[in-house]
DNA sequence: GTCTATAGAGTGATAGAC
DNA sequence: GTCTATCACTCTATAGAC
């Protein structure tokens, strides 16, 4: 007997922490019904492909909340400087200040890359295309704005990667430092 | 009857690429033995503790490569600038122009990072800590030598993951050119 | 009845250990 | 090669909402 009756959607973030902890290999279906408290069944009906569709799903799921929170916040708030302050804030919070790997990160590294290159690349070329933008608005120039964000998102993959390694948050917060005055060097008077 | 008789030392460079290529839970033992040209057998005579002491084995072996090729050079070699030069040559070749991942870095993502915490954290520390002491030799303060060194290791993580997610080598040299300037602000006149 | 969400026994294949 | 455990996955059987 069904107990509670739940929706795709309210499995995702869940879903997408497996993956994030455990890699794409990692992330057995064992594991996935055990944290998401679905069985097998629910867990294949609400993605029929298999193991291959819950992760693009979780893809999808962590590309939707940066698209909302991060990339058209950085396109469409009018004061660029503040986008680019509150893109930073977010990235901090998102990744528990280091301590939350980047599942699209994550799979870039792993043998997940092979099956979503496409999302993963989207991803970040939508990153840097949004940041390079706020960075023209707050008035670089726009050769140098595309470098210096693609520097800053990479940058941000390799925070998360050391700080991790290193166990130490510090290494985090230490980066978005840097990285914050590195998109603001006209600043202060 | 045993073909050709070989010992541990000459399949540690594929046992380390089959755990690079795959991470650890994706790399099976069918794989490192059709890699490695191995048999279980023969894997299991060399590595008693089985597939955790391989990858500690391929982890071990990916530091004694940094060791002479990186960090004793950073420390010993008389022209500190050359020293990171060369730093930087051999990381580029190293890591195929951004193709290669860093053995070390993925497994920090991964869940190889509960059993390996340890190996990883020291790798890291001891990079930074030689490219510090470099940076301090030429020249540079030694407050100010310590967070740089740990910006460029942690960027050229952030250079591999970005570089591989957008499949792009430019993205990997064009982090690298700027790593290089970062590490000589003094030079040019 | 149909549709959706559930549980879980059971499939063959393959995992890692020895 | 042999072992057991576990893998991803299939399938049947449920329950309730419409």
């Amino acid at each position: 007997m069904p107990r509670a009756v739940r929706d795709r959607a309210e499995v995702m973030p869940l879903l997408a922490e497996v993956f994030r902890e455990h890699g794409y290999e990692g992330a057995s279906l064992a594991l996935i019904g055990r944290r998401t408290g679905l069985g097998k069944g629910s867990l294949y009906h609400f993605f029929p492909g298999g193991k291959a569709e819950m992760a693009q799903a979780a893809l999808a799921h962590v590309a939707a909340w940066f698209e909302t929170e991060i990339f058209q916040p950085l396109e469409t708030e009018p004061d660029a400087d503040r986008a680019i302050a509150r893109m930073f804030e977010a990235v901090i919070a998102y990744f528990h200040t280091g301590r939350r790997v980047c599942l699209v990160g994550a799979f870039a590294l792993d043998s997940g890359r092979d099956l979503f290159a496409r999302e993963i690349a989207g991803y970040f070329r939508r990153w840097i295309r949004t940041l390079a933008g706020a960075l023209q608005r707050s008035g670089m120039d726009t050769a140098e704005a595309a470098p210096l964000a693609r520097a800053v998102v990479g940058d941000i993959q390799g925070a998360i990667v050391l700080s991790r390694a290193l166990d130490d948050r510090a290494v985090f917060t230490a980066a978005m430092t840097r990285l914050r005055l590195a998109c603001k060097p006209l600043a202060p008077a």
